[in-house]
DNA sequence: CCAGATGAGTTGTCCCACAAACTATATTCA
DNA sequence: TGAATATAGTTTGTGGGACAACTCATCTGG
């Protein structure tokens, strides 16, 4: 199939071989497959959750991450705080997340999770690892690990400028207490 | 961006070690990074390009993938053939691609890329390349070698396993080397 | 020649991202 | 103190993209 090219991937990998590597223009394509491959494999799994992907990797980060407000939470997402405001909103009536305010600073809100939403995804964490590694199958159990070491660095990277310590691994310190 | 999305998932990146492994869960959410910081970093190179990423994907697949139809370009690229209808559209006033009627087929229109076209893209493809580099710079040249391989290696899995055609094999047939 | 399948385009709808405005608190500093 | 400014969060409006349903043209098999 692929093998076709050297398995290389689609079509687009036939570049005419000039002299040099030429087939670096279809990084953001493999990228792009690969992530519309693992949303359209865990979407699936995520049920009645609010917003699919999106609501786990909010419920995911208020339970792990610890983020002190809605903003921290939205710009360590990526997400924009308009948009998170509504996200938030279907998760709580949902009864999964809720918000607390920050007596100290009562225009903050800190997100926190349910003894349901903590039930909920507990169980979602488990399912969505289980797809992961289908969606890696493609490579052995080395190479797994060297391909998710490697994007996580580049992702760490990238995100993450001013931690000096791996913000994979630890980051709760870097908020100042709320 | 799209979900974006462009989207991303999964955060939780300070998962407290626990027995194991525990980090894997943040899968979604690095791959989310990346092709975000992709988009960021490319589309601003791209200027008058319609469509950003997209129209270079597309202008790159026509140039070097040779696909048959619209709708093999469709799939191969995971664009929905009635958006691939005005992203075409778009990318031929613009002169860079132009639709030509396949005699064998009347119903085929194969998207060549004019002369215009052409140029562009070697154009744009030096920038992209070097934005991808700076993308991947966390990485020395073995680990970014070895990441862009499996990458590729996954997406190209994905796709001959995935649904519909096979955009690796499909448009083997049908035309001779352009 | 007919029936069904297929490539493409059109239309309409829904959802989401984003900008701008607004409320309420907090902070800074004269 | 209090005026100016900054920040957390929400609301509203708008535009674009995704997708379904439909139409049109053409091909294919009987």
């Amino acid at each position: 199939m692929c093998g076709y090219y050297f398995g290389m991937s689609g079509m687009a990998s036939q570049r005419r071989s000039g002299p040099g590597v030429h087939t670096e223009g279809d990084f953001g394509w493999h990228l792009g497959v690969l992530l519309a491959a693992y949303h359209g494999s865990v979407s699936p799994l995520l049920g009645e959750l609010p917003h699919a992907t999106r609501g786990y990797q909010i419920l995911s980060t208020v339970v792990h991450g610890d983020q002190p407000t809605q903003a921290a939470l939205a710009a360590h997402l990526g997400i924009d705080r308009t948009v998170m405001t509504y996200l938030i909103d279907d998760l709580a009536k949902a009864g999964l997340v809720e918000r607390r305010l920050n007596p100290a600073d009562r225009r903050a809100r800190k997100i926190v999770v349910t003894p349901l939403g903590a039930k909920t995804l507990a169980e979602l964490e488990q399912r969505v690892r289980e797809a992961e590694e289908t969606l890696l199958a493609g490579l052995d159990d080395a190479q797994r690990a060297t391909f998710r070491d490697l994007l996580r660095h580049l992702a760490c990277g990238l995100r993450d400028i001013e931690p000096q310590v791996d913000p994979c691994t630890a980051a709760e310190h870097l908020l100042p207490p709320a």
